[in-house]
Order: structure tokens, then sequence, then C-alpha cells
RNA sequence: GCCGCUUUAGCUCCAACAGGUAGAGCAAUUCCAUGGUAAGGAAGAGGUUGCUGGUUCGACUCCAGUAAGCGGCACCA
């Protein structure tokens, strides 16, 4: 006998190999239809793996997470078993449950395209059918490496696996997976699934090996769950800002252009210019000096900060001219380190704050572009810092307010914050391990002491500095980075930046690299998703559509309205076109323009307005005054 | 860059094609109609089927190459 300690504390004895299923039908009946694995102290196990002493149990039902990952993690290998009844060359790298679903990544001479997901598909419900017992087994590293001996990739991984860690491999009919499990125990478990797509990826991540072909799926738990979530990728395609941008007419991309090299259409510079004036707006007021440099520069520029040994690759190629060689920009740094030095400064000069709206290129890979999210020219306000030690956290401090602030008057939410540090790549990153210690630390002290939460990410920093990187979700479920603060005391040492002390001596700045809402390439592409293409009035291309009811009687006092409208900076437009008034509704509608006011007689008649706001349905008369007071009202408080 | 897929009118399109040089809706144009909140009617027009080459009597259709786009992977200072 064993005793088992159950999640609400009480203790129970069952015999020495007893599992999770006995365990859940002795305790309920509708316990028993709903568990799907269990915790046995801190390790997951399959329904019917036995339990050999005294443990501690936590029933996994369907509503926990990890039962989906489960769930998809076991869909995951009836897929490959499917894949290898129809493709018996098929060998198979990992395949983990991810967040909404799963992939198996598989080499085969078969080219697998989307007419074979359906064939797989088919196949997996066939073996369901049969019912098959998904069973565990441990085996010692050599039976592993024996048993997996014509697997080069399971192979490599029993390799990688520690010493002591015990490798355990799931058996279903003819099907042997290497898998720590867990798993839900039979096939007939796995009902409500779908193969999604296939991809390329690289085994171990690596693109210096080979390519393997990945299969995407997703399983559900109940037919509901999984049509449900084959619509919110249908919704999420829906507010996708390539289709939204070409519906709204914010960018056009054309090859004849160049690839990643985006061109604003009217409505969409009118958004731009609208952020490019609140972000002016809002660093004039934190401090911020705005200058202007050009977006050419020399190389030897770059090789003084240091890019060119490490970020040559991501520059679009020299231009030569004049004995000199020129390269497109892609970084502010350099020219604002000259900028700096243009004057000698004084302790009392910093923080000087620069600040510069400006264009930059890189050379992003082919793959890497998509639409307005990655591209090649890119237009941003870039700013550097230029501080003493003593400033730093403030000035970090402040900057990350500042983009609190922007982020939130745009109407975004941060997925979450991230602290990028360095790891032992001596060839990836600047090699002076007392700086890297002095400013990981400051940065990590100053999240914690502000409560910030977030994920450290090693490896992740620039190679000059560490950073916070402030991080959102588009519509498409990627995760971009949106801001950036970032440390770097190399910059002041490639360029000998320095002011001068109280103490009359030299000292050298610490410069604060800080990007505010990424690009405006990349915001709009992010606002267009947040919106779903329906800007806030402060943000729409166009504020108001005029729509008289009929041109002849009503179209000068329309005229009349949209010109005082356009006084007061209010993006208004006057639809005078012989239209029928439900066609003209239905378009501004369809354009998603906030208010849509219709003016007959009694608007004539009365002084006054009557709007249908977007999306809404109802009709609002107002007084002329009152409108203008609300409209402006909106604009102001960012509506 | 890598793997796979896609590319037909300004836009959208599982229109078409065992290979016989293309079709719809919307938009645009013209005409008619037109007073209250999501498409009034009619007519005509619009295409070297991404590009280059090959196979063929004949190619949108088959093949090769190339470009761009899409889904991922890698990359993202």
């Amino acid at each position: 006998m064993i005793e088992i300690r159950l999640n609400d504390g009480s203790v129970k004895n069952y015999d020495k190999g007893i599992t999770i299923e006995h365990i859940a039908k002795d305790l309920s009946s509708s316990l028993a239809k709903k568990s799907i694995a269990g915790w046995v102290n801190d390790e997951l196990y399959d329904l019917n793996r036995p339990i050999l002493s005294n443990s501690r149990v936590t029933i996994v039902t369907k509503d926990d997470a990890k039962a989906f990952e489960v769930l998809n993690h076991s869909t995951a290998h009836l897929m490959a078993q499917a894949v290898k009844r129809l493709y018996p060359d098929a060998q198979f790298g990992v395949g983990p449950a991810i967040k909404e679903g799963f992939y198996y990544d598989i080499a085969t001479a078969h080219k697998i395209g989307e007419e074979d997901l359906a064939l797989i598909e088919k196949e997996m419900r066939k073996i369901i059918q049969e019912q098959t017992p998904m069973s565990r087994q441990v085996l010692t590293r050599q039976e592993a490496l024996e048993r997996f001996e014509n697997d080069p990739f399971k192979t490599e991984l029993i390799q990688e696996l520690p010493e002591d860690e015990p490798i355990s491999i799931y058996t279903q009919g003819e099907f042997v997976d290497l898998c720590r499990g867990g798993h839900v125990g039979n096939t007939k478990h796995i009902k409500f699934f779908k193969l999604l797509s296939i991809a390329g990826a690289y085994w171990r991540g690596d693109s210096d090996r080979g390519m393997l072909q990945r299969i995407y799926g997703t399983s559900w738990f109940t037919k509901e769950a999984l049509e449900n979530h084959l619509k919110v990728l249908e919704e999420r395609k829906a507010r996708d800002h390539r289709k939204l941008g070409k519906e709204l007419r914010i960018f056009e991309l054309n090859r004849d252009a160049g690839q990643g090299l985006a061109m604003w259409l009217p409505n969409g510079y009118t958004v731009r210019k609208v952020l490019e004036d609140y972000v002016y707006k809002l660093e004039r007021k934190a401090g911020y000096k705005h200058i202007s440099t050009p977006i050419l520069g020399t190389k030897r520029l770059y090789e003084i900060s240091g890019h060119w040994s490490h970020y040559r690759e991501n520059m679009f190629p020299v231009m030569h001219r004049d004995g000199e060689d020129f390269v497109l920009r892609p970084m502010s740094c350099p020219h604002h380190a000259l900028v700096y030095q243009s004057e000698l400064r004084s302790y009392r000069d910093l923080p000087i704050r620069y600040a510069e709206i400006v264009t930059q290129h890189r050379y992003e890979a082919s793959g890497a572009l998509t639409g307005l999210e990655r591209v090649r020219a890119m237009t941003l306000t870039d700013a550097h810092l230029f501080v003493r030690e003593d400033q730093i956290k403030e000035e970090v401090l402040a900057a990350y307010n500042l983009i609190l602030t922007a982020i939130q008057d745009l109407g975004l939410e941060i997925d979450y914050v991230e602290l990028a540090l360095r790891d032992h790549d001596k060839g990836k990153f600047h090699d002076n391990d007392a700086l890297w210690d002095l400013a990981e630390s400051m940065l990590k002290s100053l999240l914690e002491e502000e409560n910030i939460e977030y994920i450290e990410m090693v490896g992740e920093a620039a190679f000059y500095g560490p950073k916070i990187d402030i991080q959102v979700r588009t519509a498409m479920d990627h995760v971009i980075t949106m801001s950036t603060v970032q440390l770097d005391f190399l910059l002041p040492e490639n360029f000998d930046l320095n002011y001068i002390g109280n103490d009359g001596e030299k000292h050298r700045p610490v410069v604060i690299h800080r990007g505010l809402i990424s690009t405006w390439e990349r915001l709009m592409s992010i606002l267009l998703e947040q919106y779903k293409g329906a800007f806030p009035t402060w943000l729409a291309p166009v504020q108001i559509k005029i729509i008289p009811v009929n041109t002849e009687a009503h179209g000068t006092y329309a005229k009349a309205l949209n010109d005082q409208f356009i006084d007061l900076d209010i993006r208004s437009e006057l639809d005078l076109r012989e239209e029928k008034l439900g066609y003209k509704i239905r378009e501004a509608q369809t354009q998603k323009i906030p208010y849509q006011l219709v003016i007959g007689d009694e608007e004539l008649n009365n002084n006054s307005v009557t709007y249908r706001a977007y999306g809404k349905k109802e009709q609002v008369t107002l007084s002329l005054e009152a409108f203008f007071d609300f409209i402006q009202a909106q604009i102001r408080t960012k509506k």
C-alpha cells in the first residue's frame, strides 16, 4: 500500500502501482471523465502510469491549461504516427505543444503540400478509431541510443539529455517516440483537431543545419472549442494591418518601389503627421531638443561607433564617391554623438536629450519583411540622452515613463517588459565585463525598485549594452518590440565624448538610447490592428463626413459647416456626389469615419447637426455649438 | 537568406481551361433617377492571365528560371 495525499489535504491508501485514472474514478465519476493527467509530486503523469511510492497527487482536468498542453502534445504524436504510415521514410525532430496547438518537425523526401494535410488528418482519424493505447516505458541511455540508432535526430536529443535524467519513450501501436510525456493514454481521447499549415523550420533552430518540414495543428476537448479557435484565427486575418491598410488606403507596397519600401498614402500620412506632432510636443515637454541630421553618412562614422564591425550585414552596401565610402544610415546614435561633441559640455549641461524624426534604412532579410511591420526604410523618432553616471537611473526611469505615457495615449497594451542581457558569446558583445556588470545591475535594480515586472532575456542585449524592451503583441500574434531604453557606455568611449566636471576634469558621459514607439511604419501596423482600422477620432484620417440630404437645398449650408470644421483644424470632408443618402452613409461606415453628419432641412432651420458615430445605428442631434464642443473634447482627450 | 505555397481587370474572386488567347461582383465612366441613415437603374469600357524562356500547330493552363506576396524558420543592433 502507498499513501496518496490529495489536493484537499486528505490522505488515501492505495495499492502500489495505482494510476491517476483509478484515483480519479475512486474520487468521483465526473472527475474521472474530466481527468487528463496528474501531477505526482512535481512530475506530470499519464492517466495510466503506475504510481510506485507515497506521493502528492493533483489531478489535471480538461479545464487546466496543462491539459490543453497534454492533449496537443499527444495530438502531435498521433500526427507523427499518421505521417509515418503515409511516408515511411519520415523521421522526426521535435514535436511540442505550443500556446495554441502543436507542431511536429518532419524529415521526409516527400514534399508535404496542402493536399497532404487532409490525407494526414484522415489517417489520424483512422488511428483514433483503432483506440491505440499510448504507453510509457523507461529506458537506460544505452537502450535508448540503441532503440533510435537509425534516427539521427532522436540520437542527438538523447545525447544531450543530462546523465541522470530518466529516458522515457512512448509507444502507440507501431509508432515509438522519445518523449518526456505526459500523454492522454489512448488515441481515442483525441477528437477535435485540425492541421493548419506547413512550414520550413531549421533543425534545432540553427540556420547552419538542415531544414525540416513542420506541420502546425491545433487540438481541443470540444467541438465548440475547436470551432471557436478557428473563428479566432479567421478574425485575426480580418484585422491584419496589410488587409486594413489596403482597404483604408493607408499605405502601398509596390515591387517597383522596392521590397519593404512602403509608400504612405494620404490617409496614412495624415495619421502619421498627427503622431509626429503628438510625439514632438511630448518630447519638448520632457526636455528633449530636436535636431535633424542626414540619411547618408560616411562608412568611417560607423567604424568609429563600432556598428561597422557588429552590424555591417544589416546595412545597405557601400556607395563610393570622391574617394569616400558612404552608407545609408541604419541608426542615429553616431550622428547624435557628433552633435554632442560639437561643443564643449559642462556637467551642468547634462542631461542633454537629442531627439530626431528621421528615416533609417536597414537591410532586413527578405523573408522577414511583413507589410509595415518589418520594412527596410523606416521613419521614427529616435533619441539619445547624454547623461552623467549619477543621472542614469533618473533618466532611464523618465524615458520609461515617457514611453508608458505614449503607449497609454495611443490606447495600446504592453504584452511584457523584457530586460535583455548579454551572454558570454564574446564575439557578439562588446568586451568589457566591468561596464556590462555595472550597466546590467543598474537596469535590474531600477526595474525592481519601481516594481516593474520583467522577463530576463540572456543573450538578447545590444552589442553595446543591456536594454529594456517593451513588447506588444500583434493581431497575428507576433510579439514585436514597441519601445526600448538601452544603456551604452561604449559609444561615448568610441567617440571620445566628454564633459567637464565640477573638478575641472574631463569625464565620460553615458548614452541612453531611447526608442519611443517604434517606427511610424510599425506603429501604424499595430494601431491598425489594435483598432481594427477604426481609429479614435484624434487619429482618424477623416474625422467627419458631411452628407447633405439634398445637394441643391442643403449643399451651401453643408459647405459652410465643412469650412468651419476645417478652420478648427478638424479633418472634415464633404460628400456632394449625386448618390443616395444610404449609399453615402454606407461608404462612410465602410471607411470607418468616426462621425457622419447628415444635413437636411431640420439642421438647416435649427442650426444643428445630426450625427451618426462609426459602428452605431443611433442618430444624435445637437446644436452646432454643442457639437463643436463635443468633437473638440473628443480630440483633446484622445478619444 | 532557407523551406513550402500563391500570383487572372483598380479591388475582391475555389469564373474558366483533359492545352483551342478569358468571366463575375464592386469601384471607375456615361446616361436616367434622386429628400433622411449600410448598395436606385441602365449602357459602354476596362486584361500581353507577375516577368523571361521552353514544350506544342496552339499555353492563363504543362515545364524551367526569375520577381513579388503569403505561412513559417532563421534574423531583428
